[in-house]
Formats: structure tokens, sequence, C-alpha cells
DNA sequence: CCCAACGGCTTGAGTGTTCAACTAATTCCC
DNA sequence: GGGAATTAGTTGAACACTCAAGCCGTTGGG
């Protein structure tokens, strides 16, 4: 109803081109991914991600505040996201010795079966949806893309460190 | 629980940092597009999508299943959708001539100004999160890469022709 | 010391998405 | 032509996410 004053600046042809083939490419991606770690072990794709940095953390716990900006994901959102796999038996919740006001969260074993089962068919999904369709080229450079674009949004603050500090097990796409 | 027998093809490490750089990149991109718009606008993302298609279809109505293919759409998602949309005036849903079955969903004036008044800050809000980041070399990359997937995870049947037919008004980025 | 501001986390209501089940019209094909 | 299979679309329940509000702890002046 309202059109704001200044004519914005208008994408460009190419410019609009790539935004639709990128969101497409996205939703193709994300979609099936979402999908398929649903079906195969039950979880969405938001609590694999969670249950992936805390079986990466030290102790397999972290604050419920570094977990939330670790895996991309609101305070709010991770919650409820904790209070369900609580419920589930994958975490556990447990004070915080230095603050009383916080809370850590603990992967059990029960989820990092869950987890360690979700793993391998995912990584299968992963590759075979990106990878299979890039070539080696085309691979770095949507790293450097990526990259870039994180670094722009974030002012080169990104949410977690760039190369994994778990040592003890084959990396995990997340 | 179950774990496949044969070990899957694991990720490299660069094609795992790739796959963590886009997952986060696309998470910054899209969650801070669905804020924006659902903010100034006061719409979800893919309700702006189905507005967009609508808006460049001939008569600026369309079929609900092709609607939902060419905005990526489930056709539950785009059912729930349309009844939100009507009840706020946007769209009309009429009965289809040739298939009793069908159902053809038309953008009322009302949705049209809704959309025209979305447009202009979600265009600003694309530009500043994902080309203002980018080389034009980058920009022209991300496009191939994002064709790639596409043509690969649709074996060339993509969802929308790639160039947009509506030609009596400025592009609009979906 | 105390109160106000802040930070960490949770909660509940509202909304969107998914999945499976369902209705109804159409097509296939014997 | 008639019945099975297919296609179009809707519906409701279950679930996840968002936003705003709220509850404690903690911190920092006066």
């Amino acid at each position: 109803m309202s059109v704001p004053e200044e004519e914005p600046r208008w994408l460009t042809e190419p410019e609009q081109r790539t935004w639709r083939s990128f969101l497409t490419a996205n939703r193709l991606v994300f979609d099936q991914v979402e999908r398929q770690l649903q079906q195969e072990a039950g979880l969405p794709h938001a609590y694999f991600e969670i249950l992936v940095r805390l079986s990466e953390a030290p102790g397999r716990a972290m604050r419920m505040s570094e977990l939330a900006s670790t895996s991309l994901s609101s305070r709010s959102r991770l919650s409820h996201a904790v209070a369900r796999m609580e419920e589930a038996g994958w975490v556990r919740r447990k004070p915080c010795e230095s603050d009383r006001r916080g809370q850590i969260a603990e992967l059990t074993p029960e989820g990092l079966a869950q987890l360690e089962g979700a793993v391998p068919s995912h990584v299968e999904e992963v590759r075979s949806l990106l990878f299979d369709a890039l070539t080696e080229a085309q691979r770095e450079a949507l790293l450097e893309i990526s990259d870039a674009i994180i670094d722009h949004i974030t002012d080169g603050d990104p949410p977690w460190p760039v190369v994994p500090d778990g040592a003890d097990r084959p990396g995990q796409p997340a």
C-alpha cells in the first residue's frame, strides 16, 4: 500500500536470476535434507545440528547460550528443542556452577547413539544432493562465496570456529 | 540406532567445511529475509513467493497445482497458505472451467498492493545481505553453482522457467 | 547495602509446515 | 460403459519456530 519515497536500487537482471536460482537450489537441498533426516532418524535438521555441536564440545556439554549461538538458534528455539530432546532422553540439563542462572546441556549416551545412527545416511544425502552436482572448482568457489557472505553478515565474527576442534572422530556435517 | 552395513563415503575435510559454511550462510541470509519480510510486510517469505508467482502469471491467476510447483510449495502448504491469504483478501479462488477438480487462485488488487508494498525493502535486504558481499565474479559463480545444483536435483526439469515472462513491470525477486 | 538495569533462560500463544487421510473428478482400459 | 487407478485439492492433528512476556540470578552505581 505505502510505497517508500525513494526508488530502491532494483536488482539487475543477472542479480535477479542469481537470487532466484540461489533460492531454488537452497529450497531443493534443504527441504530434502530435512525430509531425509526426519524419515530416517525422526529428527529435524535443527535438532541434528544441536546434537552435532554438543557432541563436539568438550565433555559433550555446553552452556545453553553458547549452544544457541553455535547452532544458529534463537534462545527460545533452543529451549524448546532441548526440552523435547530431554524428554526423548538424548540430552540432560545440569545447573551451571559458576552462574546459577545458567544451564548446561549435556549429550547422553542415547543422544550420541541417536546422532551416530543418523549421520551416515545424512552424509550420503548431502553428498548426493550437493557435491555430486559440483566440480571441485565449483565446490571451492562455493566455500569462498559462503564465507564471504558469512563474513559480510557477521562482520568477521562467525558464530562458530571455522575448524571444528573435536579430534577423536571423523568430522560430522551439520 | 541401526547403522547401515557399508561404511558411507565420508565427506572430505574441504567438503565438510564447504557444507558447514554453505549451511551457515544460508541460515544467516534466509532467517534475515524471513524476519525482514515478516516485520515490514507481515508476511512470511513463502507467502511472498506465492504472490510473486501469481503476479507474474497471465491474468494474475494460476491453477493451484501449477502454483504449488512454481513456488516450490507442497500442495498442502499451498492450500493452507491460500486459505489464509484469501481471508486476508489478497487472493481469490475460482473454479476451473476445464477440470472441475481444479481451483484457480487469482491475485486481487489488494494482494497486488500488498506485494508491491513489500517489494522495495525486500529487494534492498537481498542486495545488502547477498550481493553487497560478493564480487561480480562470485555472483556469476553463484549463479552457475546454483543452476548446477538445480539441474542435478531436478534432472534438468526446473520447477519454473529460468527467465520470467512477465514483461510489463520490473522483475521482482522471489 | 540496595535498588535498578542487565543477562540467561523458560513459557505460552500464535502461526506455519508436514504428513496422512480424505473427497471428488478424471482417465485408463478391459 | 463401468470399475480401478490416478490426479486435484482440502483438512486436521502433530509439531517446530517466533515473538513477547516473565522469572530469577547477577552486576553496577548511588
